[in-house]
DNA sequence: GATTTTACTTACTAGTCAGTAAGTTGTCAA
DNA sequence: TTGACAACTTACTGACTAGTAAGTAAAATC
């Protein structure tokens, strides 16, 4: 019996890299099973189902998350420096490493995923929109951002650009999600 | 024998809308053969492989898009009115039936699909860029639109939100979509 | 009218998929 | 020392996957 350390957070690791590199769809069990040198039921010990495991890892996430926004150190941040930390976990978490957003990789799959996922998805969705948009607003106020319209539509277009910049950056390369952050800016920035 | 009309057209439409729907992974030779109300191999007379069916589709959609950009009918269209043209394609043709656009679905699963797809995302991918990038820097030039950097910059930005802006439609509401759309124009036009 | 070609069906293969039931082993607590 | 439990393995199922080879029927070509 091979014995897998910190089992749980192992798999959902695995799993999370899986899904940003390949879908829902595009993995497997047994990828994460031989991955990790044990046999497809040893994963499903931990997550019966694949939805199972597609929750927690969402779940996961959504909790990371909400840590980090109310955590000080992102917290007492200035405006533009929200905005430059957001899209550093997008730069050097997502593109350098070819992983596209994993809301966005759910999103493409939503009709062939199971209901419980989706509704993770939605959710994980409205809270990164939600924060964008004060972050948004409060940078507006503070005289750091210059935007027309309303917060909530230019967090959308921004989550927006993100998730499909990435996707462009798989095909077209990373210099290419560099330069949508930096028209970002241009079109953002006073 | 059951005889599709078309047939090549019939499934190709069907293998788009699929592909759309749920992603190269998500959809199968049968799901198609089941919808035509024929049988698996009669699918595969007409694309042997999976990665040929997938081909066909870009291709058949590249030729599209040439055809359309070339057609009077859109180059002799002004700046604004050719911009309303291309969104226009992105609301009636996706984010009302639900659909996403076929290069993100395709660079989310970018690297669990055949080579041979990726080289025809890729340049599927190139091609609507390029259309973007001339014609905001005509639109620029004729003082329809105004931002600052470079037009390649900016279409990358226009395109990456569109795609993404589909996926979100899909979690939470067309409406989203439209205010996307609303505020890329906010962000774009004099 | 005979032959070839087109467009399928039948019947199959080998591989993969998520998921399960029953058995094994190591660890820890009483 | 015993018993319970956690974390696996073994061995399997039924469904689905892309893909193939051989056969058939109708239509087009000669």
């Amino acid at each position: 019996m091979v014995k897998i350390e910190n089992s749980k957070k192992t798999i959902l690791n695995l799993a999370e890299a899986l899904l940003q590199d390949m879908g829902f769809n595009g993995f497997s069990y047994a990828h994460i099973a031989s991955e990790l040198g044990v046999k497809n039921a040893a994963i499903h010990y931990h997550f019966p189902t694949k939805e199972d495991l597609g929750r927690a890892v969402i779940q996961r996430y959504r909790d990371r998350f909400k840590l980090w926004v109310n955590n000080a150190r992102v917290k007492d941040l200035a405006p533009q420096e929200k905005l430059d930390w957001f899209f550093s976990i997008y730069t050097a978490m997502r593109a350098d490493q070819g992983k596209v957003c994993l809301v966005g990789s759910m999103e493409v799959e939503f009709n062939s995923i199971p209901e419980g996922l989706q509704a993770e998805v939605q959710s994980m969705h409205k809270e990164l929109l939600a924060w964008l948009e004060s972050m948004l607003a409060e940078g507006r106020d503070a005289g750091a951002f210059r935007f027309n319209g309303e917060p909530a539509n230019k967090a959308a277009l921004i989550l927006s650009t993100l998730q499909g910049g990435l996707q462009m950056a798989r095909a077209l390369g990373t210099k290419k999600f560099r330069d949508v952050i930096e028209q970002l800016k241009l079109d953002l920035l006073v």
